[in-house]
RNA sequence: GCCGAUGUGGCGGAAUAGGCAGACGCCCGGGACUUAAAAUCCCGUGUGAGGUAACUCACGUACCGGUUCGACCCCGGUCAUCGGCACCA
């Protein structure tokens, strides 16, 4: 703590697998290395740590397999990737290192955990969720890729199993909201709205013909209401049960529901284009603004945990619905002018038609006169929707953080004393999940059965761990104060180091880790522990690095470059050039075996110029100081390629004309970041004082960036035909009347007359002839 | 299907407040140095045509069309590739 100004520089710290750091790492870390630099140069108090997300599967499977312990397995792996990062010359203050696995750590994992009980965001239900044959273990939503695992690449399945949960539902709205407020690049905004799906539209009571029960639906389409010729309510619906009496085809409907239940999400899914359902026969439901009564289906296209889990069908104008009706011969009534629905549904703008009080009105002014006479009836309201669902919190795995809540026979679920805090992860003989599907942890009796800290009597622990993600949802905050152990982040750190000005990290975390803990962080928030609404001010992304095959690295594939090779063949700076110089930042790069030897030449050949002889007075001021401006803008736009292109670009000129003192001063200090160790070499050489990496950033002379003369491009019709000097801004007479003298123009003025001129100052003159 | 990107030489990629397309690098060709090779250095390098030559002309940023004195850039449409979501009512 400085009376600097301060910056906190952020990357995701790597779960330290035993492949070590790949070349996936070395392109975000790299880009925020060369960041961070920049700003101890620009004389900024920096913080730019690392650590370890340290708790997961393949460290668990790896123990498993080779019958050692995960804590020893993760010491090895974090030595290795400790090592390597140091070879890349990243500038970590390896002093705030921290560690998920390290009770230190996990205690305030768990603490963060309690409060969120204590504030009813954590709760445990019984429910289907997604389960992974292949790791015997509940995976998040956010967690299944394409119907199989996003980690192993097994087949997920349906389970009914009573898991914690965190109330993320709670914070969607916020989480929305909120993105206004901080500098995101537009697709991460764009990715976490979609994912959190909001949607405004209505809840709709129907009642229904059978033990005064009634059925209340979701729908964005309020306005189409008259056209709601049945209802399809999903497998597993309440109201099934409720009117079961009432049904005449039970045993048709019990069949189609056990059926439903065993697909997975996944297959329900799969099999979209061909729908199937079962009437509930003998019960009616009321549509309320036509009295009609409509017949109400059964069918697994409609899902039990999105809205109430039950729509209102309007064949004419959902293309779900139209494809339903066709099939099972249901009327379909059209609403909306626009369309054809005897051919498709119309989901377009019109005016409404059919539709008593609404006819004549469009969608939008339909949608609200609706809301307005259903709120009116009391019988129905506008809603909020979103797709977000409750963040799966348990795992029956052993290598992750104990979930501290004790389960008593009397007292439900309690949570364990503050002051018990860490509850330690114990010691077991084997880590694999039992049969039974249950955590490892559940096999030890003397840990698992406790006394109740409520009542006293005989209770047991919960055997299920946390994810992986836990422990990443807040890690930044731990940085500041990574030793302090009377609260998670010390108030005096967190109150100099404040948000973190800048996070770069992958896209594939946006509606994970980056969702996550931005809703731990709001959690803190509010609870009084943070002080800001948000914890990162700004966030980017960088593209993926592909083998040179232009595929992903992967072993399978064999296309995998290890930085190490890379590092012993050309050493550490030509590898951290190449990265940012193989493209666009944000752009997927294939990686290019050739194209890195033409940094390891850039970086040869400023050797070769520092040793020559040096000119007492500069040829070239003008580039240097263009220079220096251009890379410093590029480096703040992460256009490190274009500023990397530049410095080759003063190279060329240097070697050419000649360098001065000052030209390889300020040429080694703007490429230290880059290039820390062959800089400082070539600095020591130079002899000149002290460290390259803490000088000044180099300041540029706006005045030295006008130049006194330009050369303008002179068109024909929008045709480049010459180029003449002028001086910098000249009249616009004289730079025709130039251009009009220049030889090559005036042969094509011949025998024409000027019509018109275009000038644009400083830079081009278009002549229209006739 | 929806959302978000992207499409430029042999290759990676530059250039958007609409103003000299191809910066920088790789590959490739020619030359110098060397007994030779590597490394290094110098020259050339979008395509086509013409000229002994300095050069000149035409074409050219996925495709079709539009706006403009002028379009890689803006507008309308089409195609392709990549990423995300996907029966979300």
């Amino acid at each position: 703590m400085s009376n600097k100004p301060k910056y906190y520089a952020l990357i995701e710290f790597p779960y330290p697998s035993g492949n070590g750091l790949h070349m996936g790492h070395t392109r975000p870390y790299t880009a925020m290395d060369i960041i961070a630099r920049k700003r101890r140069m620009e004389g900024y108090d920096v913080l730019f740590p690392v650590g370890w997300d340290a708790f997961g599967l393949p460290t668990e499977n790896f123990a498993i397999k080779n019958h050692v312990h995960p804590k020893a397995v993760t010491a090895k792996n974090i030595e290795h990737f400790r090592e390597q990062a140091k070879s890349l010359l990243y500038s970590f203050d390896w002093d705030r290192e921290v560690n998920t696995t390290d009770p230190d750590y996990y205690k305030w994992t768990q603490w963060i955990f309690l409060q969120m009980f204590k504030h009813g965001l954590a709760y445990k239900t019984k429910m289907p969720v997604n389960w992974c044959t292949s790791c015997k273990c509940v995976l998040a939503n956010e967690e299944v890729v394409d119907g199989v695992c996003e980690r192993c690449g097994s087949e997920v399945v349906r389970k009914e199993k009573s898991q914690w949960m965190l109330k993320i539902t709670a914070y969607a709205e916020r989480l929305i909201n909120d993105l206004d407020e901080v500098d995101f690049i537009e697709r991460v905004k764009t990715q976490q709205k979609n994912w959190i799906g909001r949607s405004t539209g209505a809840e709709v009571d129907f009642q229904l013909t059978a033990n005064g029960e009634q059925l209340t639906v979701y729908t964005t389409r309020p306005d189409t209401l008259f056209g709601a010729t049945y209802m399809v309510v999903a497998p597993e619906h309440e109201i099934i049960s409720k009117i079961r009496d009432k049904i005449e085809n039970i045993a048709e409907l019990d069949a189609y529901i056990v059926s439903a239940s065993k697909k997975s999400d996944f297959e329900r899914g799969e099999l979209n284009k061909d729908k199937t359902g079962v009437e509930l026969k003998g019960v009616k439901a009321i549509n309320p603004v036509t009295g009609d009564e409509i017949p109400i289906f059964t069918a697994d296209y409609v899902l039990s945990t999105y809205g109430t889990g039950a729509i209102m069908a309007v064949p004419g104008h959902d293309e779900r619905d139209w494809e339903f009706a066709t099939k099972f011969g249901l009327p379909i009534v059209e609403v909306i002018a626009g369309g054809n629905v005897k051919e498709e549904a119309f989901s377009g703008d019109g005016l409404a038609i059919n539709s008593g009080f609404l006819n004549g009105l469009r969608v939008k002014e339909a949608k609200s006169k609706m809301i307005e006479w259903l709120t009116s009836k009391g019988i129905g309201h506008e809603k909020v929707n979103y797709k977000l669902r409750d963040w799966v919190f348990s795992r029956q795995r052993y290598w992750g953080e104990p979930i501290p809540i004790v389960h008593c026979e009397h007292c439900g679920y309690v949570p364990l004393d503050e002051s018990e805090l860490p509850l330690l992860l114990p010691e077991v003989e084997s880590y694999e999940t039992t049969d039974t599907g249950e955590s490892p942890l559940s096999a030890i009796d003397e840990w698992v059965n406790v006394k109740c800290p409520k009542c006293g009597g005989p209770a047991k622990r919960e055997t299920d761990t946390m994810p992986q993600w836990a422990g990443s949802s807040w890690y930044y905050l731990r940085y500041m104060s990574p030793n302090y152990d009377k609260a998670l982040v010390d108030p005096d750190a967190l109150k100099y180091w404040g948000q973190v000005d800048w996070y770069n990290g992958g896209m594939e975390h946006t509606t994970l880790h980056l969702l996550y803990s931005r809703f731990w962080y709001k959690f803190l928030y509010d609870i009084g522990v943070v002080p800001f609404k948000e914890p990162y001010a700004k966030r980017t992304s960088q593209g993926m690095i592909l083998g040179e095959d232009g595929q992903k690295m992967s072993k399978s594939r064999g296309n995998v470059l290890d930085p190490e090779e890379v590092i012993a063949q050309y050493g550490a700076d030509t590898l951290r050039l190449y990265i940012m110089f193989i493209g666009d930042f944000e752009q997927t790069a294939n990686w290019n075996s050739n194209a890195v030897k033409g940094c390891k030449r850039f970086l040869d050949r400023i050797g070769a110029l520092a040793a020559k002889p040096l000119l007492s007075k500069s040829e070239c001021e003008a580039s240097v100081n263009k220079t220096i401006k251009k890379v410093g803008d590029d480096i703040e736009q992460l256009k490190f390629n274009t500023a990397i292109a530049a410095m080759m670009a003063l190279l060329n000129e240097l070697t050419e004309k000649g360098a001065s003192k000052e030209d390889l001063r300020a040429l080694l200090a703007i490429l230290c970041p880059f290039a820390p160790q062959t800089t400082q070499e070539l600095w020591s050489r130079l002899r000149f004082s002290g460290e390259a990496a803490k000088q000044s950033w180099p300041n540029y002379d706006p005045a030295k960036l006008v130049e006194s003369e330009k050369t303008l491009a002179v068109q024909v019709g929008g045709k480049l035909r010459s180029t003449i000097v002028m001086p910098a801004d000249a009249p616009d007479d004289d730079i025709v009347k130039t251009a009009l003298n220049d030889e090559k123009i005036a042969k094509i003025a011949e025998g024409k007359t000027l019509i018109k001129s275009i000038v644009v100052k400083n830079k081009l003159v278009n002549l229209i002839f006739k």
